[in-house]
DNA sequence: TCGCAGGTGGTCG
DNA sequence: CGACCACCTGCG
């Protein structure tokens, strides 16, 4: 992607008997604030690493920096359950280490006087690559809604009608059932999942969806039931890798009143001044302050 | 008891 | 368009 992208170094081991593999020169790179920037549900932290299952497979990933005094982003990952060639095929992808956060976070600053106190706070953000059905389904749950209870619903809702796989860790996972699978659900289905009024719209994107398909831009995520201006930047972001994506939530409402002034109530205004003011940098910039104004709340 | 949590659809001016 | 408001559910 350029020339500042090192080749990582990629070595299999066994971790009590699990296969596994160790990469180094990763860079820009925190578990947490990866994690934890409300991009994904289905990441349980365990210590100091994430046990989380990501297409039909279950990992767990912890991070060792290099120096952790010079630089706590720059390091070596560790991901229990991966072979090499899943590293190379899936979570290189998924975890978007082709890019170089290093220049885009340059570059934000330099284009914006505001967005560095932000960008220090999460230095360590990645964009997840998630599977574009899984993150329809997530963040169709996630709307009016917390995160304990999404982060429920959509293990309940994958265990009573998800396939089900042993992983290389030895553990029974469920997969998020597919969109043929939730068509044919009923609210009566659903009701053991507590998705509340969700449920209709589910069972109706689905239904779409196993008809025509998935949808391919922002425009067709929002004629989706249940999938409105919020929920389809979401989608297209971390779903569809539309990086000019500016998702405006409570928090980011916050976040844009208090370092750009923009009422609170504006949010299509605030979203608007997202995408003119970072253009293709728009979701990791709305990433970093989304992770901002979380970590400054948590201090009060 | 009641407001609120990663909003949206429906209705009304 | 923009302003309201109901809406499942669980928690403090």
């Amino acid at each position: 992607m350029n020339d500042r992208l090192q080749q990582y170094s990629v070595i299999e081991k066994e971790i009590e008997g699990v296969p596994s593999v160790e990469i180094s020169g990763i860079r820009d790179f925190n578990l947490d604030h990866i994690f934890d920037c409300g991009q994904c549900f289905r990441w349980k932290k365990e210590g100091d690493s994430y046990r989380g299952i990501v297409n039909g497979m279950e990992v767990r990933m912890s991070f060792e920096p290099v120096n952790k005094d010079e630089n706590p982003y720059q390091g070596k990952l560790i991901i229990e359950g991966s072979t090499a060639d899943d590293f190379e095929n899936i979570w290189k992808n998924y975890l978007d280490l082709g890019r170089d956060y290093g220049i885009i976070k340059e570059s934000l600053k330099k284009q914006d006087e505001v967005i560095g106190e932000a960008i220090s706070c999460g230095e360590g953000i990645r964009i997840l690559k998630q599977d574009l059905w899984e993150t329809i389904v997530s963040f169709i749950i996630s709307q009016n809604n917390n995160i304990p209870r999404i982060k429920g619903c959509i293990e309940k809702i994958s265990s009573l009608y998800g396939d089900s796989f042993v992983s290389a860790l030895g553990n029974t996972c469920y997969n998020i059932p597919n969109p043929e699978k939730m068509a044919n659900l009923t609210e009566e289905n659903l009701r053991e999942v507590k998705l509340g009024y969700r449920s209709k719209y589910l069972i109706a994107s689905a239904k779409e969806v196993a008809q025509n398909g998935l949808p391919e831009n922002r425009e067709e995520l929002t004629a989706l039931m249940g999938v409105g201006p919020k929920v389809a930047n979401c989608i297209a972001l971390f779903g569809m890798g539309d990086f000019d994506s500016f998702p405006i939530d409570v928090w980011m409402a916050k976040v844009m009143n208090r370092l750009y002034g923009i009422e609170e109530k504006k949010r299509k205004e605030m979203e608007a001044y997202g995408r003119s003011h970072f253009g293709q940098l728009g979701g990791i910039a709305q990433q970093y302050l989304f992770y901002y104004i979380r970590e400054i709340s948590k201090e009060n």
